[in-house]
DNA sequence: TAGCATGGTTCGTAGGATTCAACCATTCGA
DNA sequence: TCGAATGGTTGAATCCTACGAACCATGCTA
């Protein structure tokens, strides 16, 4: 695979980890995660936890959930008028960017493989 | 390192990254990346391709690029009023995010580490 | 020094994101 | 069936971000 295929690949996946990115990005959403990691003696976290966990109201926490469902960090699990929140156990999410991640380093590597200022002097 | 000490860590680990995420996030910051990517041959790219390149007007490219510095992602070497803006060679923000996403794998993976679906059924 | 090239900054605007009050839909229990 | 609980949605206000026109600062060159 030469090197303008390989740039090709890494904006094709920049593009689709940017729903994933911006997802996380933000500190309230981030506070959701944690959220819900630290609740993991549940099936889900449901929604009115996480107003108290984040002194938010509903419809921005309903916001929110919306944005990290979209960009496949979290599922729903309703029961009821009862819905439960639990992150992604696929993990997909995760695997995405961190292909992503580790495709830009390896770029990177070989981008800086005969300077460690960061670029080239010869020529 | 119990439980809740490691998510304290994800949590801090999670707003330092803030900025690289949202930094990435962006379309338009993602293709002046590739555009750093494409031009390897020189010692850095000056503002005026990046404008070029993106159809962008100066300030706007000004705008990105600092978002971009200060984040860490790239530096800058100026050389008479001619800028040359290339990606950080130290990597730091590849390595803060890689270890980022590799802390959430790991404590989703032990998160779920009894049921497939991300919710635990017993109790 | 005068003019030019390069690029940062300032300022106002347009569009999108975040938020809450109010409202609506669904389901459970009495 | 009626009321309470849960939580999505709508609409409007506010804030933040991206953007370009105009302007300013710096350094090269003739």
């Amino acid at each position: 695979m030469d090197n303008q295929e390989r740039l090709k690949r890494l904006a094709k996946e920049f593009s689709e980890c940017q729903n994933a990115l911006t997802a996380i990005g933000d500190q309230t959403r981030q506070s959701i995660i944690i959220a819900m990691l630290e609740n993991p003696d549940e099936k889900g976290i449901r929604v009115g936890e996480i107003t108290k966990y984040t002194n938010l109201s509903r419809p921005a926490v309903s916001h929110h959930l919306k944005v990290l469902k979209d960009a496949h960090f979290i599922g729903v699990h309703r029961e009821g008028t009862k819905n439960y929140y639990y992150l992604d156990p696929t993990k997909s999410f995760v695997l995405r960017l961190k292909h992503l991640i580790e495709n830009i380093e390896t770029i990177m590597n070989e981008y800086y493989w005969d300077n460690p200022f960061g670029h080239k002097k010869d020529e």
